[in-house]
RNA sequence: GGAGAGAUGGCUGAGUGGUUAAAAGCGACAGUCUCGAAAACUGUUAUACAUCUAAAAAUGUAUCGAGGGUUCGAAUCCCUCUCUCUCCGCCA
């Protein structure tokens, strides 16, 4: 969510930025500044007939110590009273309206976001490794996880349905090995573990903007208001809403896994074989909450953090900064990790590290100050940051890949050996 | 799942229909004193929105867990919901 008043009073600005993501955007944009008009007015009215009210309610109550009579004052409160209670639902509506207005509003790129509409303007920013030539015909890590007997997506299918998986023997060693690997790793990096839950209320999913705009995507559960976690940044992130942090603590560096799940209906039909889009999936979340004249920093330093498990891994892997019209809604500035398939001969997103700088917080309602005690101390809102570190069953699909021999099976890791070692 | 108790400012905690944004205490901040500190004393001490401003100030409105209702007027009365605590049951 932006600052209303920035919108207002920045508008030309605003309007050039968002339309680097979006002509469409404009239209928003001009829609909001009406409704603002309309909602100005409208509480200008409200608030002087609420004055009055409540002047006359104390007149009342000083005509009464005086034992005078009130009747003429108690008339004219009620006439009051009754155009308050018309101008409520009224008033109430343009509140929503304005409200999910700037909802739709998505966040303003950072300046040296690159133009361009979709992932194919995206710019590559740095490799590591290089496309490994196979002197064999390779296989695709579905093939793979079938003959070794590690991945079994027929059973998963009848025991729940399409998009869910088995891991079996070596793989699911294998899946819980690359958790562990990398809660260590991002551990010994700074990051402070966190073993979140996996269904959270409404209001978290809120603050963090998958609803009202994603509801579709999210599987909720039926016999309350409470949703599975499509990425543990979900309740990670929620973990300080409404909060003011100490700034002296800042950086607040979290690592977490969690199970994700996502419900994506309308991705039917785009890479339903193996593991790469699944309902159900694990991934090592990094989140981070800083000061805002760090937060630049921080997302180098986050996505960095999340390379270097690639890099342990040995798999080769590149960085594209996305482009305008490919960021994400709450995104100011977004770096993909993209790690080589060779199945698919390209390479495929493992790890999306974003600076949402105060986009979040302000929703969220999370702000620090020097000193927590000081009310002199004005508060600012933090800025928030996050990235995976990485989704687990994609880096599994790329060690299968990536590492398999001419007899068909895999050379695991070096680094992963003490996880799998009895 | 059953029974009961509760939710008030940074914290503790008063307040059961009327000048109550809310006593008191603690804390925090500023000042006096001091070479400095402590103590003591004095003062200050929420947020959001709107109006007006270049800005501040000022004024107004809202906020006592959330949402509705009664009333001229609600922290206070009524209803619904959420959460916390205690006891019991059930479990991992």
């Amino acid at each position: 969510m932006l600052d209303k008043k920035m919108i207002v009073n920045d508008r030309e600005r605003i309007e050039k930025l968002l339309k680097k993501r979006n002509e469409k955007y404009c239209e928003v944009l001009d829609r909001f500044i009406e409704i603002d008009k309309v909602r100005r007015r409208n509480i200008s009215w409200y608030e002087e007939l609420k004055a009055d009210l409540n002047k006359n309610s104390r007149l009342i109550a000083e005509a009464k110590i005086k034992k005078q009579n009130v009747d003429l004052l108690t008339r004219s409160s009620k006439i009051l009273s009754e155009q308050i209670k018309k101008l409520e639902p009224e008033l109430k509506k343009l509140e929503e309206d304005f409200n999910s207005n700037l909802l739709e509003i998505p966040n303003i790129p950072h300046e040296s976001v690159p133009d361009g509409k979709d992932e194919k303007d995206n710019l590559e920013i740095r490799k590591f490794g290089e496309p490994k030539n196979f002197n064999f015909e390779i296989k695709s890590h579905w093939e793979l996880g079938k003959e070794l007997d590690i991945l079994d997506f027929e059973r998963a299918s009848k025991v729940t349905g399409a998009r869910f998986v088995f891991y079996k023997n070596f793989g699911a060693r294998l899946e819980r090995a690359l958790i562990n690997f990398m809660l260590d790793t991002h551990y010994q990096a700074g990051y402070r573990e966190i073993f979140p839950p996996f269904v959270v209320n409404e209001s978290s999913m809120y603050g963090t903007g998958q609803l009202p705009k994603f509801r579709e995507e999210a599987f909720k559960l039926e016999n309350n208001n409470y949703f599975l976690i499509p990425t543990a940044e979900v309740p990670v992130t929620n973990l300080y809403r409404n909060e003011t942090l100490k700034e002296e603590n800042l950086p607040i560096k979290h690592c977490a896994y969690s199970a994700c799940f996502r419900a994506e209906a309308g991705a039917a039909g785009k890479d339903t074989r193996g593991l790469i889009r699944l309902h159900q999936f694990n991934k090592v979340e990094l989140v981070k909450f800083c000061h805002p004249d760090k937060s630049y920093e921080e997302l180098e330093n986050l996505t960095l953090d999340a390379e270097k498990i690639l890099q342990l891994l040995n798999i080769p892997y590149r960085v594209v900064k996305l482009c305008a019209g490919d960021l994400g809604f709450s995104s100011a500035m977004t770096y993909d990790i993209e790690v080589w398939m060779p199945s698919y001969n390209r390479y495929v997103e493992i790890s999306s590290c974003s600076n949402f700088e105060d986009y979040q917080a302000r929703r969220l309602k999370i702000k620090f100050k020097s000193n927590l005690k000081n009310k002199n101390d004005k508060s600012e809102y933090i800025h928030t940051l996050n990235g995976s570190g990485l989704a687990i069953g994609r880096t599994l699909a790329a060690i299968l890949e990536n590492c398999q021999n001419s007899a068909g099976k895999i050379n695991t890791p070096d680094i992963l050996k003490k996880y799998l070692d009895l």
